[in-house]
RNA sequence: GCCGGGAUGGGGUAGCGGUGCAUCCUUGGGGACUGUGGAUCCCCGGACCCGGGUUCAAAUCCCGGUCCCGGCCCCA
């Protein structure tokens, strides 16, 4: 047999159920922010990549030569294709906020809440300078989280490249390499490591402890903090989320240049479940008009590591009708009153093995159907139906207009 | 790309050099059952990841690969 590619999934029907749920509880926050829905294709030409990316994501990308001979690439990431659709269009109304759930591709490693394909949420605003943008992402952001039951579990970091760049000037000047590396891997790297880096690079213990604590912060005063604080109180008011100022996210990315922000389970036991911020010069760079944009992704990997933690991650009970008929009077008569039901919109499961009766509510039982429609010869004459509730196991006979009203409410 | 730990029917497992056709549970299919038996009983299908090697003998030991789990790098 075949076997599936590694860091590939499939997903069988449980799973996919508990899948599809997700991404539209994620959908329904973002247009109840005013969010518009968008997708774009699944391969790129590479060069879109290349101008942006840098090295690392180029080499973890799934490329090849198209039969034209074209260089192209499976998508890592949505920033440069959403780049290029703003670009393409002159005539777009801004701000815009846009949000799509697509399909991602990279080659690295698989492990925990990391596959070389996953789904990924991307929402931004395009078009808008204002903190306000920063400030509406973040709720968006702090708004999925709790629809998908998890807001109290996670909490929102945000921070400043343009406040950490200034600190870093006025402190540890000429040392922004090494600050950004330090503070990006502080709880990573655990007290000893992070003191014996400090030592080896010359930095202050004080201050950068200063600022990993956020200490540094209380005496300061700065409109670029004075913004993220508004940010900060923008969210806390939506009531959603934590949210806390932290200058320890800084984010890898090189072009993000200013906001940014990550959130994370409390314990911080899983990667981060959402990352982004601010990118003014992105759209700019990949040969657009300058745009001003903010916004984050959320991939599918850590969300489903916090979900399945928290006992969040579970298959809804659907219920259904299954129509289970025994004898050859039993299946002309079925067929008619599947189409009956199913006219209602009712979700109808008909049997379509040569099986009796007792293997068919059987097979109902484990499929999980609520109720099984049981229907012979008597059925078929007095135009009725025998519906059996598989949850009490009582049964009664009813005729089939009847039958309508009382499995409607079932939708 | 690098580093650990794994891999036995669809799922969960027992066996860890030879004494039983590789164990047990579950799942899947069927039969008894001819309208209530989602029960019970019975039958059937289905596995030692792949390739080399060591050995009289390999699921079992060794090497390589593949895949899985986890970590590093990186996280767009």
């Amino acid at each position: 047999m075949v076997e599936r590619l590694r860091g590939f999934r499939d997903f069988y029907p449980e799973e996919q159920e508990i899948r599809s749920e997700i991404f539209r509880k994620m959908k329904d926050s973002c247009r109840q922010f005013g969010f518009k829905e968008i997708d774009g294709p699944s391969v790129e030409n590479v060069e879109l990549f290349a101008n942006k990316s840098g090295m690392e994501i180029m080499n973890q990308m799934f490329s090849f030569k198209d039969k034209g001979g074209r260089e192209v690439s499976l998508i890592p990431e949505f920033t440069p294709t959403l780049s290029r659709m703003v670009s393409a269009r002159k005539d777009l109304v801004k701000p815009l906020k846009w949000f799509s759930v697509e399909k991602f591709w990279r080659y690295e490693e698989p492990q925990s809440g990391r596959t070389r394909e996953f789904f990924q949420l991307n929402a931004d605003i395009l078009g808008s300078e204002s903190y306000l943008a920063d400030a509406e992402i973040s709720s968006l952001a702090g708004h999925i989280l709790k629809n998908l039951g998890i807001g109290n579990a996670t909490k929102l970091k945000i921070n400043s490249r343009i406040l950490i760049d200034r600190l870093i000037q006025s402190y540890l000047p000429g040392k922004k390499e090494e600050v950004y590396y330090l503070l990006d891997r502080w709880n990573k790297l655990g007290e000893e490591e992070v003191g014996s880096y400090i030592e080896e690079k010359g930095i202050d213990k004080e201050i950068i402890t200063s600022f990993s604590t956020g200490r540094i912060l209380e005496t300061m005063e700065d409109p670029e903090l004075q913004k993220l604080n508004e940010i900060r109180d923008y969210v806390r008011s939506s009531e959603a989320i934590k949210v806390e100022i932290d200058l320890k996210i800084v984010r890898g990315i090189a072009y993000y240049t200013g906001f940014v922000m990550e959130a994370s389970d409390l314990e911080e036991k899983f990667r981060s479940i959402l990352g982004g911020g601010r990118y003014d010069n992105v759209v700019a760079q990949l040969g657009g008009e300058s745009t001003p944009a903010t916004g984050f992704a959320m991939g599918d990997a850590v969300l489903e590591n916090i979900l399945k933690a928290k006992g969040l991650w579970v298959q809804k009970k659907e219920g259904g009708i299954f129509l289970a008929p025994i004898d050859s009077a039993g299946r002309k008569y079925a067929i008619r009153v599947a189409s009956t039901l199913r006219e209602l919109g009712l979700g109808v499961d008909l049997n379509v093995m040569d099986r009796g009766i007792s293997k068919q509510l059987d097979y109902a039982s484990k499929m999980g159907y609520e109720y099984v429609v049981i229907l012979g010869e008597s059925e078929a004459k007095q135009e009725s139906i025998s519906l059996k509730n598989m949850t009490t196991g009582e049964q009664k006979e009813i005729e089939l207009k009847n039958a309508k009203e009382i499995l409607e409410k079932l939708r």
